[in-house]
DNA sequence: TTTTTAGATGCAACCAAGTTGCATTTGTAT
DNA sequence: ATACAAATGCAACTTGGTTGCATCTAAAAA
């Protein structure tokens, strides 16, 4: 049933379903937080190869079907959902201990003081601190 | 005049005052925005080696003279100013057009509504925009 | 001023993240 | 069943950044 749906999710967003991309989906849908490059090569050793990989986290990104997070680590994770629009932006929290990435849900009431001439189109905000598992 | 400023300002860092320390130096001083180690190693093509320009944006940063920012880019940039401190965190402004990384000064009045159980430690904030050259 | 030495530099080799070109395979429409 | 576009695997490459080691230099001691 929730096979189906990610089969739907791929044909919905113009994505063949291939056996790597439904395996990456069903691997993101069991995860509550962020996974980077090297966390889903371990998840599938052997199985994908790295451009592969890549490619296809470039695809669900512009799918929407995940987003891109930057947690200051200087590499990329990336989480299930699409990624937040103006107004909408979600924080994201990266524990200093487990260095798990999470996204958090409330949009922030962001108000900033810009000088002239600066025009704001979006707003990324990365909070760290230890979570609620440490 | 401003040469012995710098001189001084290595000394009381406890870092020796070396030729390419004091370029580095005057450098970032003459800018106003943030710099990528290809921007600087650009700005001194031959002068420096990489290893010894890393190095010494790793002196001056702990040394509190620079701070690295990270603008979702990728890649490390570094300002003027040492690392802001718990509650007086700065935003950094990136261009989407010409990708200059500006540091806003007005420290950012934040409130987040957090998990149980997850504790803030710093924040960290991005704004995209286009700046005011631009 | 010369000597000493800790720290700074240059070089080469290395690692990890991410990208690209190309031949082969697979999903899907016909 | 076939044909085409898109997806995969492989290898080679680029870039950002680090490390070990021999050499050099700033600055303190003699």
């Amino acid at each position: 049933m929730e096979n189906a749906n990610n089969e739907n999710l791929l044909n919905q967003k113009g994505l063949k379903k291939t056996k790597i991309r439904l395996a990456l989906l069903h691997h993101f849908m069991q995860l509550e937080h962020a996974q980077s490059y090297s966390d889903l090569q371990a998840a599938f050793v052997n199985e994908i190869d790295k451009s592969t990989l890549y490619r296809n986290l470039i695809s669900f990104e512009q799918a929407g079907i995940i987003h891109r997070i930057n947690d200051h680590s200087g590499t990329a994770k990336y989480a299930l959902g699409a990624a937040p629009r103006r107004g909408h932006e979600h924080a994201h929290f990266v524990c200093e201990n487990c260095e798990t990435v999470y996204c958090m849900e409330d949009s922030i009431p962001l108000e900033l003081k810009l000088p002239k001439g600066f025009k704001t189109n979006k707003v990324q905000t990365i909070v760290k601190g230890i979570c609620a598992k440490c």
